[in-house]
DNA sequence: AGTATAAAAACGAATGATCATTCTTGACAA
DNA sequence: TTGTCAAGAATGATCATTCGTTTTTATACT
């Protein structure tokens, strides 16, 4: 069996497992429920995953990844819009797939006890962090005509806050019953500064 | 037996187990583990809990609860500071209890798939915005000499994001291995209007 | 006060269900 | 024919919950 069936059958799994890790979370889905949800049987998912714990944190992975990949997707694309755009399209990309900002919760809350979940998720976070200050920071050295180390220093203040927008839509999209995230959006960026 | 002495049982197994779900979270955390934390028996706990559910929503309730009465604590203090100091004085409060922010990320990460919990979390985050609505919008009117209409509909576009630097918080203290909380609060209070 | 009695509460071993994982068996591709 | 993969029943461990028993507590009575 070649590589490419072995990764093609690997991520039919993950898919399978996340629909219902997305559905019941992870410590509470079964086995079962995977196999149920994917059609395959035990053998079939033993052969591709060391166990439960495997398919946990590669599904938390996918999760994490995706949102990479959409950044990525940004600085491949944009001019130099204002840092609350990048942090707009952000969030914009991410709520296009509807069930994530849950998922995305719900992995943070799973990294709250699980170290390896908690090391991966940090990373994911630096490097956002990172490409934040520094787009922060050619911002301001282009637009108030700062100084390299002056915006720097800006871009470290301020990358945090930036995300934490990020991390209010995703709690409040997935716990507050009446959210607006349009407004949201809107308050932000009449917010954040320019 | 008394009220007073069930209550006091209840809250000597609601602590127990939240030192066990802080460790293990929620679903992993085993009913053997509650009753060696608290060093009941199984029936002493099943007298004052229908079951582990019954456990698991108190001790989110209490945790949530304790953000409240946080709350309750800075209106009656105040004279009338900027909005972004009241968010300080709410995550210093919040985190001068070292394990409640990832506490609180636990329990909505959980409430992503429990209905229950999902429900009570948006009674809790709506009784912050409504606070913070109300606080936001005298503020308004007094500093900047707005109508109540006016200022209400500032306080209704800003307190989601206001209360977005609470979600950041909570998450990225969680999360991230070298974060900075003081520096943290600095960058919110330079950033956010005033 | 001291003792008997009844009720409540706690104990902890037993139970039955659930679950992750293994392993034997059969099918299929090379 | 041989080696790989999938199937799915079997296994053994874990877990929440129950329940028969013992202990403690409150109360009534002498």
């Amino acid at each position: 069996m070649t590589d490419e069936y072995r990764s093609a059958r690997r991520a039919e799994i993950a898919e399978a497992a996340q629909a219902a890790f997305r559905r019941k979370g992870f410590q509470a889905t079964s086995m079962a429920e995977i196999m149920a949800e994917s059609g395959l049987s035990a053998g079939a998912i033993y052969n591709q995953y060391k166990g439960k714990a495997d398919i946990v944190h590669d599904v938390a992975n996918r999760i994490s990844r995706q949102r990479l990949d959409e950044l990525d997707e940004l600085k491949a694309q944009n001019p130099l819009p204002a840092p609350s755009a990048v942090v707009r399209a952000l969030i914009t990309a991410m709520a296009s797939d509807l069930t994530a900002p849950a998922q995305l919760l719900q992995v943070w809350g799973e990294a709250a006890t699980d170290p390896d979940l908690a090391e991966m998720c940090g990373k994911v976070y630096l490097t956002m962090r990172q490409a934040h200050i520094e787009y922060i920071s050619l911002w301001h050295q282009r637009e108030h005509g700062l100084s390299p180390e002056e915006a720097d220093a800006v871009g470290v203040a301020q990358a945090p806050l930036f995300l934490s927008a990020v991390h209010g839509y995703v709690v409040q999209s997935t716990i507050v019953p009446d959210f607006d995230g349009a407004a949201y959006l809107d308050a932000m960026e009449a917010l954040l500064p320019r």
